[in-house]
DNA sequence: TTAAACTTTCAAAAAGTTTTGAAAGTTTAA
DNA sequence: TTAAACTTTCAAAACTTTTTGAAAGTTTAA
């Protein structure tokens, strides 16, 4: 396969995967193209290349450098903003999951929190079989959380310096 | 709150976030009524309790049984088909896991496999930009798997049995 | 058989999400 | 200042996904 062919065919599964992930189609897209560009590169380039609107790129571009996956790049003498992507891998899944934790995890934990108070008569199976479930999903949910926690606090944890780096 | 309150907003909490995380919404809020049905329900039941249509409550059934977090249940005597969910949240992870393994990580390293063997000039940044990124996601991907395979594969395994058990 | 009870299908409609692009806003060099 | 270069916004349009519901299919008891 030629280069070229890769490179589409990364950016276009990269896309897939995100959006079966629940990540818009094209932030993925971008992050693909970015990812696999050696040097940072303009709206303009991104557009071109992605054959998508200015006004799409640029709020991809944003939300993108709110997931912490990208940033903005200055060059001495240049008007224009550069993007580029961090490319360790390691950083890419920590950001994520940091990121989900908090926009996702958090709130449910938090509506769990509420429903596990709900009291009502422990001989109603109505009842109990509701307080069984959002209890166990609340304690799942709270060992995934803290799981997280540990994992991802730490710039450089057992986690990270230890067990996964045999990964890489 | 009253549990009635309580139910509806753990439905539409469980379908939000199925939603965030790639899951239709409706399955989601299906998955969640019957975590929460001390009895096996009806088709009629769900179609009801939701307000959705006879057509998408089949499909949305259809493809909880496909994911293997509910089965159907036959009662002696009667001609409907009674639904219900598997309570065990672990026995819920894990299957969710192992679909989504199936359906989604298998073919990303089938392409990631493809794209590591293309071959090309290692002084132009071009080329190797392309290949490290896509050897270090390939790489990611495989650990991935093989860890999901290991805690997955066993019924039994170190890891159901022994860390694990510690979280419930 | 038959017909009632139930399940499944699928094309069209509705709902939801993403994208566009022109206009407004901002920044900078001169 | 000014105007050129660039970025951001947002309502409307395009696209995607989900849902509907009526019709077709299947199963069972008699």
């Amino acid at each position: 396969m030629e280069l070229e062919d890769a490179k589409r065919k990364f950016i276009e599964s990269w896309g897939k995967l995100g959006s079966e992930w629940g990540i818009n189609r094209t932030m993925a897209q971008v992050h693909a193209l970015l990812l696999i560009s050696p040097d940072p590169l303009t709206t303009e380039e991104i557009m071109e290349t992605l054959s998508i609107s200015r006004g799409n790129a640029n709020m991809t571009l944003r939300d993108l450098i709110g997931w912490g996956l990208i940033e903005k790049q200055h060059k001495p003498g240049e008007r224009k903003e550069y993007f580029f992507a961090d490319k360790d891998v390691w950083n890419i899944a920590k950001q994520v999951a940091k990121e989900r934790r908090k926009r996702e995890l958090e709130p449910v934990i938090r509506v769990l929190d509420e429903l596990s108070k709900v009291t009502g008569d422990a001989n109603d199976p109505e009842f109990s079989t509701f307080n069984k479930s959002v209890t166990d999903i609340n304690k799942l949910a709270k060992n995934v959380d803290r799981t997280l926690e540990t994992m991802l606090g730490a710039e450089e944890s057992w986690f990270w310096g230890g067990i996964f780096k045999l990964f890489k």
